[in-house]
DNA sequence: TCAAAAGTGTTCTACCTACACCCATGT
DNA sequence: ACATGGGTGTAGGTAGAACACTTTTGA
């Protein structure tokens, strides 16, 4: 066979590739994705999912993570990330260039963001978006599915708990992310049968009723 | 905000971005998959999956049809497609050219498949594969775990099923894909409770025994 | 003693699994 | 009449859903 079949990849102009995150984490009773505002056209001064373009050496799930530390403020290594899915239909999403982008979407316990200092992130419910650069909004929506569908059928909403927390405590996350109420006595049957708690035999006493048990995770990474 | 802060796009070099694609069908009995002999180097005669290099204005999904058409010889709108995977972890996945590729996976019915005039693909049992080009066996399998997920939850098999079946025939592709045998009471009573096969009243003779039914699809397409 | 959250069991239902025999045909 | 695959029902087990009261504390 002679060369005409070779793919010609020096012969013609490639895509951008991109990485885009959704970030999650659960903080005032509500399920926030953190945002950054635009400094570039298109969509100059809208809000969008942090991202950054592919470096020619680089891994793309490393991409994410420096995505994480250098537009979002935040610790790549306290943050649980899983690619969601590649966007490379719509030719017009982006003006400068035609780029295609692999979406990650992530958890972070909240008390490991610093609200403060970290100002490059803007957290917004999940559930209340304004009007976002490109198609991000659609991509979020997306991410609160496949979260939803991970966390029901994994153990791995530790991933945004605490060292320490309560029954209550973690039912309110399941809560939050799955956007309905749980049965307390259906939910702990079925927490407890996960055997992934470890009952630290202490007590959190707080407020004026009786005091709950408080328990840790046995495995720290999400399977 | 300084310009600092913009991704240099224009001042870096891009990765290539490539599209390969996991094409199955039901043959002989066996789940196959399509692969083609490999022309340049690296792995030069080695089997891989048919893929191709993203254009600079090409939709992802139109890449993976196109690679079907050039390099696998099959119509792609007789195919279901749906992306599996975007691989960019391991740097040395191609030697030519930093590569970032989309994996697609595919289900084509057998005899939309030439398999006389197509010989461009080479259809190897999925279970039982030779050494690959790349990392393209790990894919494979990555595929058959995703294809049957999506069996089992879904109602696509029809996406590999003639226009007219039986029953039995349909229970054999479910067999194949899912690597075990099924009850056949069992399987019959789910598939009715879907809704989606209509009884054609018609029997199909064939062989010293009871005809069998013969049944369609309701719709055509894959949720 | 009251308010407020923690903690605890049982029943019902729906779904999945296992399993065995008769039916219609060609030879 | 026999061999071959087509076709059918029931019983048991399991997992999830619904549901209400007692316990322990601080105020």
């Amino acid at each position: 066979m002679a060369k005409e079949h070779l793919d010609p990849i020096h012969n013609f102009a490639r895509p951008g590739l991109a990485v885009d995150v959704v970030l999650f984490t659960i903080k005032d009773h509500d399920l926030k994705v953190g945002l950054i505002k635009r400094e570039d056209d298109p969509y100059l001064g809208k809000l969008a999912l942090p991202g950054r373009f592919v470096r020619y050496d680089e891994p793309i799930e490393t991409t994410a993570k420096e995505a994480l530390k250098l537009k979002g403020g935040v610790k790549p290594e306290s943050v649980f990330l899983e690619q969601l899915y590649t966007f490379g239909q719509e030719l017009k999403r982006d003006t400068r260039i035609r780029t295609v982008t692999i979406v990650y979407y992530g958890l972070v316990e909240s008390n490991k963001i610093d609200f403060q200092k970290s100002n490059l992130l803007h957290w917004n419910s999940a559930y209340d978006l304004p009007p976002l650069a490109f198609d991000h909004k659609k991509i979020i929506e997306y991410a609160i599915h496949r979260l939803r569908k991970k966390v029901q059928e994994s153990d791995f909403a530790f991933q945004l708990m605490p060292e320490e927390f309560t029954l209550s405590e973690l039912q309110k996350a399941y809560e939050i992310i799955l956007n309905e109420e749980q049965d307390k006595r259906n939910f702990r049957k079925k927490i407890i049968e996960l055997h992934i708690l470890k009952d630290l035999k202490k007590k959190k006493m707080e407020g004026a009723h009786r005091p709950a048990a408080v328990y840790s995770f046995i495995r720290n990474k999400a399977k």
